[in-house]
DNA sequence: AATGAATGAGCCTTCATTCAT
DNA sequence: TATGAATGAAGGCTCATTCAT
């Protein structure tokens, strides 16, 4: 919680992290992060409280470093931030977006199974959590707000064609869902996600940059 | 199946399936389910030895309720066996049964709120089952060749218009899971469902038969 | 307990006590025994109140059984009882009855494994019994007993030699013992008891009778 | 071997050899053990994962105090090598040592009541382990060993006069066997241990020095 | 800050025993 | 008599959490 994360603490979130990836959220023990970071059981609860509250310590860390992990339209053309030149030149054409979109999801879907997919699925499913704070319900809403910035943007500029951008990026979110679901239930093949992600583009435009991965 | 599934059985799985439901598969314990049950701990191990048994019991129950609400086309078109008229006149029309697959699909992920998709998900991924006796993977391939059937019966009798039957049998299927796993997660609207499959159907035909739900 | 045990208590007794030799004392359960007799649970219970009580009717039914399965002088040269002629001619002699009972001891050392001995121990162990309902030393007083009277009868006779009866009878029943023991807990061979057996009978006699067993 | 031995730990295997002693092996249960030590469910799992466990180290403990206490023939006359002077003087007769070994198996038998001979017959009954880690069959082949080599020292020393050292340091170690387990079940005396010693003893020597207990 | 022994609640599982039929 | 479903107590084990050092 405190503005520096401790180099302790750091430690522990990246092995908890790896811990989770594993085992689910469920089925990690205190222990089991007390062993993977040789460190007491007291010096743990120093830092970090519950279960709980590494796991919730784990996601805000994602976030943060979440330009990594996860392409949202505003990481993707932030880069402009820390120029002082021209914003214009730094902006990237709604395509190559997209293709960064649809790339980072589809690394989503394949690295599945050591993701925190899992974890977050039985750590919301014990928790009643109301919507707005509901993890799942959130990525979907950024995943369809995403897509449809992109695609009107493109729309605008020529580079798609789509009359109902609202109902196309909706059916791509739930397309996105839906492997992510499968993903995690069975091992899924990146020729499955690239088969996907096809169909859904042919109804828009070409998309070379997303062919070379 | 379930013929001498004894009175309590029936009532544990009920009861079961509600848990199952509202918590996923990790969290529940035969704690919860002796408590919701009003039945003794040692009664519950009398019909089911652990949480596992109970939870494939629901499912294999919630199979054979299935096969009387849940419409798949070779139920749809059977009818006609019981009739001594002409079997030609009784055959449904492509439409008629997408439309039959639809309205149950969409039956289906409305009522999800008491859904087991959840637990579907964390059963099976804590779980590498091999992929044959995955009930979620089973249930997808069921359904993409489900659509697959009657798009292709459609694309003959010129009802439908489609290209790439196998594309469009995958997508839909994507799309009704991702539907499966927000409906699980969120409340999801009749509306939200009904805007979905309109969408998709766009590509393909007037869908008549399912707006009078 | 009622003088006419029923056919079906004999059939549970029966079945029970192969149970016992099996399993001992302490992990033998209603179900167990229920399972063995193809009866019910509450049928069981309409004879017998518990385990314990199952296995003191066995222990009492081996008594009756008795003069099969454990030597005693008495049922040795009680068989003259049944005859109406001479007792005095169907008195064997101490170095037949000696023999004799050498040659049970020795059968209920070997085949220890099978029979109820290690049931018994449990059974006791669990018991803080006094004393003098305590089997063991039952066992052993008897043995000792038996042991005295037929070495003394040979003394007499001129059979045997021996200054000190009863100094022998209690050393060769703790060397019984002992042998008995050791049979509990590991394999011991005929050649075993045979040895034992012969080291003690130098110090008194010749033992024709029990060589060929 | 018991170095690390915590206060604790000291503490439940003192406690577990009371009950032991007291209950036999089958009938001692985790919670018999957490009762006597005044200790916690989880506190006792700290130390010891099963009631198996907890014998096993009271064995083992056992064994090292043993040590210190049981004479052995070796340790009797080694206490020489702590002399400067002559140490052939300092060998101790055979005699002396016979003495020394009576006089502690008099001492192991009577304080038999809180003996594990019970426990221990329970624990390998059910447990077919092999003969060479079975504590009884170690602790009776040392035995007769240990006779073995006292009484055929004394017979070149002319001290014992005995033709078949074998044959009698087997009786020996079967009587010392059967007075053990009848110690365990009944309350023996002083005298009778004596009264059998001595008349085992008649066949070979005097004995005096264990006539001073 | 850090340690790790100790606690106690909670869940799992098995049985002896009862009781309605 | 006989049945077997149901009960509840008992024992096993695991963990989150605390606390003296």
């Amino acid at each position: 919680m405190g503005a520096k994360a401790s180099r302790t603490e750091k430690h522990i979130l990246a092995k908890a992290r790896e811990i989770f990836s594993k085992k689910g959220f469920k089925n990690v023990t205190m222990q089991d992060i007390v062993d993977a970071c040789d460190i007491s059981r007291g010096g743990l609860y120093l830092h970090f409280s519950s279960v709980e509250d590494i796991f919730l310590a784990v996601l805000k860390a994602e976030d943060s470093i979440g330009s990594d992990n996860e392409a949202s339209s505003e990481n993707v053309e932030g880069e402009g931030d820390y120029l002082d030149g021209i914003s214009v030149s730094t902006k990237l054409s709604a395509s190559d977006r997209f293709a960064a979109f649809l790339k980072e999801q589809k690394r989503f879907i394949l690295r599945r199974k050591d993701g925190l997919s899992l974890a977050l699925m039985e750590y919301y499913s014990g928790h009643n959590s109301s919507p707005d704070n509901n993890y799942i319900k959130g990525r979907f809403d950024d995943c369809v707000h995403t897509i449809e910035e992109i695609i009107s943007d493109g729309a605008l500029s020529g580079e798609f064609e789509c009359e109902d951008v609202a109902g196309f990026a909706r059916n791509l979110a739930y397309v996105l869902e839906g492997l992510k679901t499968m993903a995690t239930v069975v091992s899924i093949s990146e020729q499955t996600v690239d088969k996907e992600m096809f169909y859904i583009l042919q109804g828009i435009v070409p998309v070379d940059q997303y062919i070379n991965n």
